[in-house]
DNA sequence: TATTATACTGTACAAATATTCAGTATTTTT
DNA sequence: AAAAATACTGAATATTTGTACAGTATAATA
């Protein structure tokens, strides 16, 4: 990210104010009346720097369409996002696959953990893990027999009881009887531990 | 704050994900896109209801002027007190009943709740409720056929579907084969429904 | 029973807004 | 020394957008 000049400073801290004071972003008029200029063009002007250097976005021919790009936003904090548990791909935290994030106490759940997993199908129903219901994930790949694991075969995302059976053998066992144990031998084929389940929040 | 209908409550997640997704809110054409309206209108009088509830505001004349007004996600929330489920007594808030607290943001679960009920036994495993977990509870009577609900017979405290037959008739049903449905005359006995379940909470 | 709230389609238009073009002037970089 | 970036004013315009008006229909409430 290149240097900033000391008034596209003021324009960004202008955009960032009014952002938190009502909510959505300003006008090009809006940040002209806030810091005195008298043309539009000058905000334009600015704008169109400060996305050039890296600092918003811009989305064209849209009204306020101006979003602050934030590099740090790491979620150590108090939100958590939402990954929908989609077919095919590994749960990562790219912003396509994030619906939405809830704002939740660090220590909400002992281990601590990385994100919500919404889940789909009813394959763990018996271990009172049903459709629509939020697992908290602990990244991890240290598990143990008898954890909920969120595991990865190929380009497929399940949620399974762990349960290894030898040095080569894993068995990833359902709680629900019309599904079927899934055997791996780990020689054979390739096996992602995505992390595990410390914690399940329902919302209904 | 009033109640949401299941429309409204449309309306207002399409504004939390877009707003998280671009950084600005949405427009009625935005809104209609996401949702499959085919007028602004639609869009529009959900808006108005939103905030005659009070769960938006509205800037007028002000393109994208959406705002959510519960941003009280700020930091750490209340103090949520843990209820065990006790063989015998009603569920008070008396301190010798509180196991402990958790902190918790207000607006965790949609409809607001007031406690977390501590489950004992499997009579609601069908339901995805299991031994240890913790239900959030909200205290109402107001509760419609397919709720799950806390009822008290007696001292007896119980977590249960509720489905009235009749003016006079209530059936309190499982969700477990093992267990068989209560079934209360009431005007031979008295049932007190102490609240609703609005959530759950696993903490493994 | 009448009224209000909910839940839409569809059209239209004034106001809000982004964006371009034409200038002027200073500073920084190549 | 030329080119590019910065920092503005001022006017014009096409598009975006909020919002009103005219309907239809159903459910909830008084």
């Amino acid at each position: 990210m290149k240097e900033i000049t000391s008034q596209q400073q003021r324009v960004l801290d202008c955009i960032q104010i009014y952002l938190k004071k009502t909510g959505f972003p300003p006008t090009r008029a809006d940040i002209c009346k806030e810091l005195g200029f008298k043309s539009p063009n000058s905000a334009e002007t600015h704008l169109r720097a400060l996305e050039k250097k890296g600092f918003i976005s811009i989305e064209s021919g849209t009204s306020r369409g101006i979003s602050i790009s934030n590099q740090n936003n790491s979620f150590g904090g108090d939100e958590y996002p939402i990954i929908g548990l989609v077919a095919a791909g590994s749960p990562t935290l790219a912003e396509e696959n994030i619906e939405r994030t809830i704002n939740c106490p660090k220590s909400f759940f002992e281990s601590g953990f990385d994100y919500f997993l919404k889940v789909r199908g009813l394959s763990m129903k018996d271990a009172g893990i049903m459709e629509d219901d939020l697992i908290a994930v602990k990244k991890t790949t240290d598990v143990k027999n008898g954890d909920i694991v969120i595991a990865r075969l190929d380009d497929e995302v399940t949620v399974k009881f762990f349960n290894r059976k030898s040095s080569n053998i894993v068995e990833l066992e359902p709680a629900n009887e019309d599904f079927e144990n899934i055997v791996i031998n780990l020689e054979s084929e390739q096996l992602h531990i995505e992390g595990k389940s410390v914690g399940l929040l329902r919302r209904s």
